[in-house]
DNA sequence: CTGAAAGCGCTTACAG
DNA sequence: CTGAAAGCGCTTACAG
């Protein structure tokens, strides 16, 4: 063992190993990593030793030599929002069970702090990156990290076609909930929430629009605004004062259904009867509010389990073709949308 | 530049980039680490060249020479609560700043998930970890770390007395939440939610207790449940057919609050008229349920920044004294616990 | 103010 | 099946 340098705790080394256990570094290296090299009887000695001594690996310095880290990023345009919040507890669960540690950001939406970030990520040698990019993020930015051979899995929203990626049918699971307020009779539907623009904006905006025109209504409902509950109280104001009132609203998200909820309340009327009411997401709460609310469920988890099995086999195969994991929704049906009293709206 | 390797894409490094400006790699190392040992000129020049040539600061090799890694570790028992996720982005926010990356791992309440990922941080060379203790986890953790010399700071919950920690003044918050009830003329009070047993648990029933007992009144409505609205909700049947009802409940959390006053709104009962109910954290949406809900504020994302800011000073100074940092709570009163039409109950 | 040399703790051919 | 040697990309004394 060496001189302990004042302060600093001493790290033991393969070396001290090797030295205790009268073998060579390169064959407490090959025990480490399980060789099928090591005679069973040398294995065993030096497992003992390294137990015996607590020896702890340094991945940094394995790293430098294997340039490989056995390390990932994970960065999320908010981690206060739950959505992206269960995304990397997805993400978490793959990357333990393959024994890869998270580096993890917020980006904050912010396209400066994710290009530090990044840079943060290469710089500590992360061997890939998933990620959600932040609003204003352009595809520029895929194209540059592929040009770097820096593997990356786009997730929930993509701004290149470039690449991998892990979402949800969010067009698709849009289309089937505008769909089931048409057949329930209704013809003034409303699209409320978002103010961002980007894929998952654009995605489920359309898969509205698209069924609407299908089946010959205008899709000119559309309101623009902040997640938050406080926007789904003051949509249903907004909707209910138009000269030609809605009589359903599909929301972007369960939040802003929520406040719609709480708007309608407050007016003393109710959701799923005077006015239907489709969240998406299918968060925790939605079964549980007054009254239970009907959603496209999303499974932000799976998505992030997802993204990360691509984004391992990206990094053991950085030139096979592009993959996209693009999970089916599903429609929840509950109270909130009932059929309406006065459904014969022609 | 060196030959690039079949697949793997080349890495300049500092040889590169010290070969391009005709000087050394010790000076182009200092120019990095912006020595003022470097002469203005020679700064400029090698600045330029390491833009030109897009280097990555290889942070592993830095860190294995320099004994840190600019790196820590977050351990917290659940990334799909919220409340954590909001921890979680206040520690970020820090380490951000101070240029640090930050390893994310959930042990999801597992202990040995919690000491798996504790040795792979150790292995990564992290610099230190921030960790809520999952539950289960005993003083025993802390001390071995203490002995690795490895950096720690307890958050929210704490399983040993040594070392930092970063929190929020539990024990007193629900004391005052008790106390206003009491003046408002409450005498059957009862403490709702939480089944694991840990420091934050036992803290905030603590300061039911002592409160109770102070006003010479009995704790003995005390109901251990899962922190979900589906235990707020059976909570209020229980509460409600007592022998003698409770007329008042505290909650573990907002989210069991959540579900009494749903619970309530089952029956045909309104919070604040037929029961008192407060909550504790004081969550985005504490403000827009019906009634809105009075509250115990603790502001999980400053402690995140403060245990962020504890743990840095740990890593400068190993040996100085523990500190605690404990945030004041604050009560916010809103509707839900609004005085009783009944409140005469001697 | 700058450079040559040693070393951080591993892994990787290469010998034997 | 095991060991000696070189090297991954930096930083750190030490000379000059």
């Amino acid at each position: 063992m060496r001189e302990r340098s004042a302060g600093r705790p001493i790290r033991l080394t393969l070396a001290d190993v090797a030295a205790r256990a009268g073998v060579s570094r390169a064959t407490v290296s090959l025990v480490l990593r399980d060789s099928p090299l090591v005679a069973e009887s040398t294995r065993v000695k030096v497992r003992g030793i390294l137990d015996e001594l607590g020896y702890v690996y340094n991945r940094s310095a394995a790293s430098m030599r294997a340039a490989r880290s056995r390390t990932v990023g994970l960065l999320i345009p908010g981690l206060s929002n739950p959505f992206f919040a269960e995304l990397a507890a997805g993400v978490d669960q793959v990357l333990d069970e393959a024994g890869l540690a998270l580096f993890l950001a917020d980006s904050n939406e912010s396209v400066a702090k994710q290009e530090r970030v990044i840079l943060r990520m290469r710089e500590h040698g992360a061997d890939g990156i998933i990620i959600c990019p932040a609003v204003g993020t352009t595809k520029e930015l895929i194209s540059r990290l592929n040009a770097w051979s820096f593997p990356v899995v786009q997730a929930l929203r993509h701004v290149s076609p470039l690449g991998d990626y892990a979402s949800a049918d969010y067009e698709i699971g849009m289309d089937r909930a505008t769909e089931h307020l048409i057949r329930l009779g209704h013809r003034r539907i409303a699209f409320v929430g978002g103010e961002h623009m980007h894929s998952a904006y654009r995605e489920r905006r359309d898969g509205f629009v698209t069924c609407m025109r299908r089946h010959g209504l205008s899709p000119d409902l559309i309101l623009r605004a902040p997640l938050t509950r406080q926007a789904g109280i003051d949509a249903v104001s907004m909707l209910l004062e138009q000269d030609e009132p809605a009589t359903a609203a599909i929301c972007f998200n369960d939040v802003v259904a929520f406040g719609m909820l709480l708007g309608l309340s407050d007016r003393g009327l109710e959701a799923g009867v005077d006015l239907a009411v489709i969240g998406f997401d299918d968060v925790a709460e939605s079964s549980l509010s007054r009254p239970p609310l009907t959603t496209v469920a999303t499974m932000p988890n799976q998505i992030g389990q997802d993204a990360a099995r691509l984004l391992l086999r990206r990094i053991a195969h950085p030139y096979g073709p592009p993959e996209r994991v693009i999970l089916p929704t599903r429609l929840v049906v509950r109270d909130s949308c009932g059929a309406l009293r006065s459904a014969r709206v022609a």
